[in-house]
Formats: structure tokens, C-alpha cells, sequence
DNA sequence: CTGTTAGCGCCTTCAA
DNA sequence: TTGAAGGCGCTAACAG
């Protein structure tokens, strides 16, 4: 027992399935008032429901968005995928979801996927990699990026664009300051603290973390101190929580040393509050105490993690508004939006969150 | 420039458009081998990608998994959803996100808009409701989930089962055992506390906060204990923040009254982690320490939140094995599953985890 | 304003 | 094994 069709609809109402089309579904032209309600009845009385594929093969175009993420569990990308999500809303299109766990090669396989489906556009929302191992896979991902565009697709990336994509017509990127944010990071807390600096990173070939580690870095040139050293993990809080025990181990062993509790005195950057929480969980483990001794900070200002404490010092993202411009992004644009049509929409902003993790103790 | 067809790499090869189909998706018949490799580097040499619309409208069916949450962004959301993207993946099939607020209203065309893109199931994981506001919504989502069955369309709930839905084939529920798990946790709170009990609860009628709620109160019956009072508030963080609020407020007055400082000692309990996370937020907003002033415990053991301090006692949710499950329950079983053929395919199982929040100071 | 006629791109009987 | 023909359900040009 299949679902009714148009046809169906049409026969019962009496009318040719052209009609019963043009009443169930937006067109230009108007349909009889009379006869439109015979349409419409004859449809609810057979419970029909529209067959999107074959209307999509008809008009070629799905009302699909194509999502792209590395993991949906990943609050970063869960908040994200909400404004995706909310903004697909107000198109009155669906999300269709592909998690990669930041496999370019992946990655394509799901751009190949949409491209299937005929979405109308994808966003791309996992940091790019520029490692030697994912050459290959950028290079595809890439290739098949292009040819969706010049097929008439839309495609929005975040942050960076995909390594070695030429940018054809319908090709976006969403950037997110990343690097200056972390230099005023660096900035604000050079200000109020004299000791050491440390980097938690994430492998280095990802953009977001190296934007993030770059622009650290450049902060503290700025204020006059020497460049931090960078301990490099994966980009989780498992990653945080090696590198947190590594700290640790260090800053006890500074403190055998010398005898004094604070002989070393520690402000770690970790290039997302996932890692610093890790980081923060680790040191915890071993006995020490933050802000005490060690302070450290974050970026991202995921909202789940704004209960911790000590609240977590971090730069505040809007990944919600990311997800929203990105897909809005991939829109022909609203005809009232007369200014800088087609460039950068709306340049996406952050600030930096000073809290308790990094005040110093006296 | 569209992308290229079937028919059109058919022509390069030289072959008809049917045997091009045999070689390129997976068919019976077998092509022989040079008109196969024909075939195939006529397709890639055309960057060609079957165009799924096409291919589910002549199998009519999609390779497409539904999915229908409250919020994506929400951590339990979330880590279902994960699981459910790996059992699609799986099952190389693709997963169409709805997000609804728990409105059933919405969930209705959620559920329309899925049949009507012909996805092969539908895994539904918000809770369920019993308000009067959402008689109607729910009515009508069952309706709509009775109509999509019929059709052949395969459903699985997690928790409890849509409210007045009748059980057509293909109608699968994922029984979470939130009341015997909250019974068990009221249990082994009951054991190391002699104070008093307050439960904050999410709005009367969700059936997830009403089971667990039943079931802590019968866990305290059974240990003897009075029944604990109810507060209700919405089920996410800032409910709990509100209802965190009205308990400090009442721990302070009774400070005042007495003059000593553990006046009154409350064990809270909160149906939710994130919920019980927004209480403690707000004790703490208001001076108080936890587990000194006051304990709490939570439900569902959200990952995010594991590195909350201090540790907050819950009950463990395998929920990305739920999410898994319940996309499985939605496929015919594989054959070498003989056991209990098409019924609970495995329940589902939690774990009472007692931690720092409720420990006693002594 | 309505009905008729062609496809959209693919799969699947059927004959060959 | 391969090719030809018909149809999946709908929309978009035409004609009337």
C-alpha cells in the first residue's frame, strides 16, 4: 500500500493532474476558487503527501542542505549546527548531516554524497588540515567541491577555505578571526601576568589551531614576551587532559626543586575550551589548583562549559550566528540587502572572556 | 551545465543506458568485464555521480534515516544523535536532521516532511508529552506516524511511545528505564543521607521527568521516606538555575531562623544533568557550596559535564547506544541475530554513579 | 483558467 | 549478457 499520488488526487477531485499540482503546490498561476477546494479536499480525504524526490527530479533542486561536520557531539559543532539548522528553518529546507571526524577524504565521499541528492548547498563546518597525510584527500575534496559549484551548487566553508579549491562562482567562505582574536587573548593577559606562557595545541596542519597559536604568539611578541612553547595533542579533551599531565608533572617537579610551591608559575593556552578543559581536569588530578597554580585559558566559550569553575577564561564565539551566515551565506541574498551584495555578508566577530581561570592570586 | 546522466556516459561507452546502470549500482546481473571497465572510465572520466532523487523514485525508497530531536545543541540530543549518524552509517544510509522544540505539532511535519522525502525511517527521540496544550499535536503526530507505517515506513521512539499511536507494523519503541533507574539512584542516595529530599522536575506531563521523578519517589517510599516535594521548572539549564534559586533562598532563610548554619540540609535531586548543573550554578550564585550546603544529583551522565566539579552524581545513559540501537531497531535485524527475532533487540540498561555532589561532609 | 504532452534520471520488466 | 520500452510522481511548457 503505497502512498497516494497526484494523480490520484487529480482523479478523485476530477480535475488533470496539472491542476491539482498547481493548487497543492505554490505556482504563479491561480486556480479556480471552486475547484481548488475540491482539490484540496480530495488530497486530505487520501492523506496524499507530496513525493519530494520526484519533485525535486522535476525541478531539479531538493530543498536539501548539506551539512558537514566532524562530530555532532562535539559542543562546537552542535551549536553550530543549530544555527544551520535554524536558519535551513526559515528557507523552508532540511538538513541532511554527514560527520567526518575531519577526514578530508571523508569529507568528499559526503560533498559526492550531497552532490547525489541534489542538495541545494552544503556547509562545510570542520577546520581545514593542511597535513601532508591529508594532501590527497584535500586535493579530492577540492575536485569534487568544484564541480558541485559549477553544477549550480552552493557551498559555504567556516573559517578556512578548502585547501586548493579554486573559487568558482557560488563558493563562500565564512571566516572567523581566529588569529586576531587570539592576539587580543594574548594581549589582555600578557597585561595582568608575568610569568610563563604555554601553548596546548591542537596537530599542527590544522588552521584553527595554528591560526589560534599563531595569533597567541603574535600577542605576546607585541607585549614584549618570548614566544610560548607549544605542546602539541589531539584536538579533544582527551588531548588536553596528556597535555595537562605533562604540565603538571612539570610544575611539581619545578616545585621540588626550589623548594617553594610556586616555583614555576604557568599561564596555558589551550586553542578550545574542550582541550583546556582536559587540561584543567588533569592538573585537578595531580593536585593542583587553578587559578593557584597554574592559570589557564580557552577559546570557543562553549555554553555547556560555562558553568565550570573556575569560569574559563576564553575568547566567546557566536558558532551559533556561524552556522546561521554560513547557510545564509549559500542564499542568493535577500532582495532589502542592497549593500556589498555577494561579498562577506556580515563579518563574524568575537571577544575575548577574561574569568576567574586566569586571575592571578596574591 | 548540468551534471552528466546515466544516459550520457551510456553514449561514451557505448552501451545502453541499461547496462551502464548494471555495472554502475549494484545489480543481479553481471556485465562483462571489458564492457564494465568501459563503462566505468566513461564515468569518472564525466565526473559522473547517479543522481539519487532519480534512483529513489524509481526504487522508491531514499537512504534516508530521519531524525527528530528537541535541540541539536542540547548535549543529550547530541550524543544520541552521534550514535544514530553511526548506525546510518552503517546502514550507508544518510540522516535528514529535524529539530522541534518538543512541539508535537512540529514533530508532525517533521514526520510529513521525511514521508514525503520517502525516508526508510524515522527515529524520534524527544520525550514524549502528556500536557493538555499538546492533546491535539500529539493526536495529530500520531496520525501522522500511523499513516507513514502503513506505507511501509519504519519508526523507532525513544522512551515511550507517541502518545495514542496504535502499534501498525514497523512501529518500534526504545524503552529507557528512567523510573527504576531514578528509583535505584533515590535508593543509594537514601542510604547515606538523613536529611530532607527535593526533587526539580521539568514541567508536568514530560513523560521523561515524570518517570523519573515516580520512580525517586517510590525509591524513597521504600526507604521509608516521606515523599520529597516537587518543584517544576523547564527542563533545561535555566529551569534548574530558577529552581537552584528558590532552594538557596529557602536554605538561607532557615540559616537565618536557627542561627546555624546546616539549618536545613537538602539532598536535591534534578531530572537532568544540565538541569542540576543550572542549580548548582545558582547555590553557588548565591554563596552556597556543594555537597557542604546542600547536595545534588542529576540524570543522564552527559558527557560535557563529566568535568564539572565537584563531580555531580547521576545516573549513567548509554545514550549513543541509544541512539544506535534505535536506528537498528528500524532495520529488519540482521540474519545472524536469531535470538528474539524483531522484539527488543537488547534493553537498555543505566548505572546509578555516586559522586562528590551528594557525598556527605561531615 | 484548464488539460495535454513531454520529459526530469533512473531502474526494471521484457525480448532479443 | 545486452538493448528497448515503460513507468516511478511530478512539473513545465504548450495548446485549447
Amino acid at each position: 500500500m503505497a502512498a497516494s499520488t497526484l494523480t490520484e488526487v487529480a482523479r478523485l477531485a476530477g480535475v488533470s493532474p496539472a491542476t491539482a499540482s498547481r493548487v497543492l503546490n505554490g505556482s504563479a498561476r491561480k486556480p479556480g476558487k471552486d475547484i481548488a477546494e475540491r482539490v484540496r479536499q480530495a488530497a486530505d480525504s487520501l492523506g496524499y503527501i507530496p513525493n519530494a524526490q520526484a519533485q525535486g527530479l522535476a525541478k531539479s533542486s531538493s530543498g536539501l542542505i548539506g551539512l558537514i561536520v566532524h562530530d555532532i557531539a562535539d559542543p562546537y559543532f552542535s551549536a553550530i549546527a543549530r544555527g544551520v539548522q535554524e536558519a535551513a528553518r526559515e528557507q523552508r529546507k532540511m538538513v541532511l548531516l554527514a560527520t567526518t571526524g575531519g577526514s578530508p577524504a571523508d569529507e568528499k565521499e559526503a560533498v559526492a554524497a550531497f552532490a547525489a541528492r541534489r542538495a541545494d548547498s552544503i556547509v562545510i563546518a570542520g577546520s581545514r588540515s593542511a597535513r601532508t597525510e591529508d594532501q590527497e584527500g584535500n586535493a579530492e575534496l577540492a575536485a569534487e567541491l568544484d564541480r558541485y559549484c559549477r553544477n549550480g551548487g552552493q557551498v559555504a566553508v567556516v573559517g578556512h577555505p578548502v585547501v586548493g579549491a579554486s573559487a568558482p562562482e557560488g563558493y563562500h567562505v565564512v571566516a572567523v578571526p581566529n588569529q586576531e582574536l587570539a592576539d587580543a587573548l594574548a594581549t589582555q593577559l600578557a597585561g595582568g601576568w608575568d610569568g610563563e606562557f604555554v601553548i596546548i595545541g591542537g596537530p599542527e596542519g590544522l588552521f584553527t589551531s595554528d591560526d589560534r597559536i599563531r595569533g597567541f604568539q603574535e600577542g605576546l611578541a607585541r607585549a614584549a614576551r618570548p614566544p610560548a612553547e607549544i605542546l602539541r595533542s589531539s584536538f579533544n579533551r582527551s588531548g588536553g587532559y596528556e597535555a595537562g599531565l605533562k604540565l603538571a608533572a612539570r610544575i611539581k617537579a619545578a616545585r621540588d626543586a626550589n623548594g617553594e610551591p610556586n616555583g614555576l608559575r604557568l599561564c596555558i593556552f589551550a586553542v578550545n575550551d574542550v582541550m583546556a578543559i582536559g587540561a584543567a581536569a588533569a592538573l585537578r588530578a595531580e593536585g593542583l589548583r587553578i587559578p593557584r597554580d597554574a592559570t589557564i585559558a580557552g577559546f570557543d566559550d562553549i555554553e555547556t562549559l560555562r558553568d565550570f569553575r573556575p569560569a574559563l577564561s576564553t575568547v566567546r564565539l557566536p558558532l551559533e550566528d556561524i552556522g546561521r551566515l554560513a547557510t545564509r551565506a549559500t542564499v542568493p541574498a535577500a532582495d532589502d540587502n542592497e549593500d556589498a551584495d555577494g561579498g562577506q555578508p556580515q563579518p563574524i566577530t568575537g571577544e575575548v572572556a577574561l574569568r576567574r581561570s586566569t586571575q592571578v592570586v596574591v
